[in-house]
DNA sequence: CAAGTATTCAAACGAGTTGTAGAATATCAG
DNA sequence: CTGATATTCTACAACTCGTTTGAATACTTG
């Protein structure tokens, strides 16, 4: 068995392998064909989490949350490793989350998409960019609020963040000061936590503005980040 | 009917319309999602082209590749054009051909794709950098050779590439200056036919190598392009 | 090793996609 | 208006994908 046929250099760029190449290529468009497996994308940007909780935040099954978890990891998009009796997985690298974006951007071009942002996210509210609100924090003129859910808080979140879930939002406005700005952020630019919470705050006389983006962002910018629960 | 339930953010961020948008970019992705459509993408970032002629690049059916044509500008990838009798296609903007790099970056990662990447082009060879090949034809250091089809070559290259299509290269081997390196370029990084060029070059006792991506990454990086055929 | 929890697998059905062939449409040149 | 060319549309069969359901597997703890 000399290798029949493969020669140094003779056989190569034939229309078979060029075939088999794009056809390589589609397996990974095919992973982004499925809106349930775009908002896992968008989870796990958020950092490292098990199956149950993933399908519980997008709200499927757990089978059917495994299966596209798997489809994903086939795609080379996530990668999952196993702690004692759950299986944790997570983004495949930045290049994934690059990705992402790149199909958004695109995206974000089309009329139903759109109209689909403009109603999930409601009307364009003033946001402050990265750039300002690392000053700010740095002096002290603004307060940076993570209305994410507490295990995405765990994960990750921007150095100095205080976690204030949306939903227990009113209930915690004492806790916020009233003399500064108040900073929300959350997943990203088609998440609509940070401004659900900056209308509810405004609604309840604050002084609020959105991040542009949200967590993603400001990790892969090499802005300063931190993890672990807030133990005051 | 004074907008019955849409009153101003108080409705925002619901799960409705949270599928709704994640749907919007899975259309983005389901174009993505077939490797004759990664074909045409390729061959539109080489610039605009008709149905027909995309058709025979692609070796497909001319009603095939309009209707993916058609899927393609439906997802904001490509936009279209008439004139007279023909229909042109080019890519709908840098962004489309951003989203393709980032679906091949991690795409990459794979097995499959490794494999079939390696089959398709053969062995990696010693390649030059863009900046390197830009120095090198100013101090008139090398001679760019466009080894892509005439059509291709029309609808820009390389400033100063001389136009050599790959079948052609044998015939025309004298045409070619023999004291200076030869530096072949085709369509980009997953393209075999510079691959072929200079393997075609080195047998005939040439010094050659190709450029590391091809004619879309160099446009895009900002290097000087030219349009229109050679008329020496 | 038995019970409990987390995850994956298998089967099945409906829905959507792909590719082919032939008809229909649009533009242009006489 | 007619014929020629380029593209799109329609209809159909083969195939693939998404989802649900219930069973099977893997690991941990007592």
């Amino acid at each position: 068995m000399q290798n029949p046929g493969h020669g140094p250099a003779a056989d190569i760029g034939t229309r078979a392998a060029k075939n088999e190449l794009q056809e390589a290529f589609s397996q990974v468009g095919k992973a982004l064909a499925n809106p349930h497996r775009i908002e896992l994308l968008d989870l796990l940007a958020q950092g490292e989490r098990q199956v149950e909780a993933l399908a519980a935040s997008a709200d499927i099954s757990v089978a059917l949350a495994s299966a596209h978890l798997q489809g994903l990891r086939r795609a080379g998009l996530v990668t999952s490793r196993r702690e004692g009796t759950r299986i944790l997985y997570r983004l495949a690298g930045d290049d994934a989350y690059a990705l992402l974006t790149a199909l958004r951007t695109v995206a974000s071009r089309l009329g139903d998409a759109q109209r689909a942002a403009a109603e999930y996210l409601g009307a364009p509210m003033e946001a402050v960019s990265r750039e300002e609100l690392f000053a700010r924090v740095r002096s002290g003129d603004a307060v940076v609020i993570d209305v994410r859910p507490p295990e995405e808080y765990a994960a990750g979140h921007i150095a100095g963040a205080v976690s204030v879930p949306l939903d227990d939002l009113e209930a915690r406005l004492a806790e916020l000061p009233a003399d500064v700005e108040l900073v929300a952020y959350c997943r990203g630019p088609y998440c609509a936590m940070s401004a659900q919470g900056v209308a509810l705050l405004h609604r309840l006389g604050r002084r609020a503005r959105r991040l542009e983006d949200g967590y993603p962002e400001w990790r892969l910018a090499g802005l300063p980040v931190e993890r672990g629960a807030k133990s005051s």
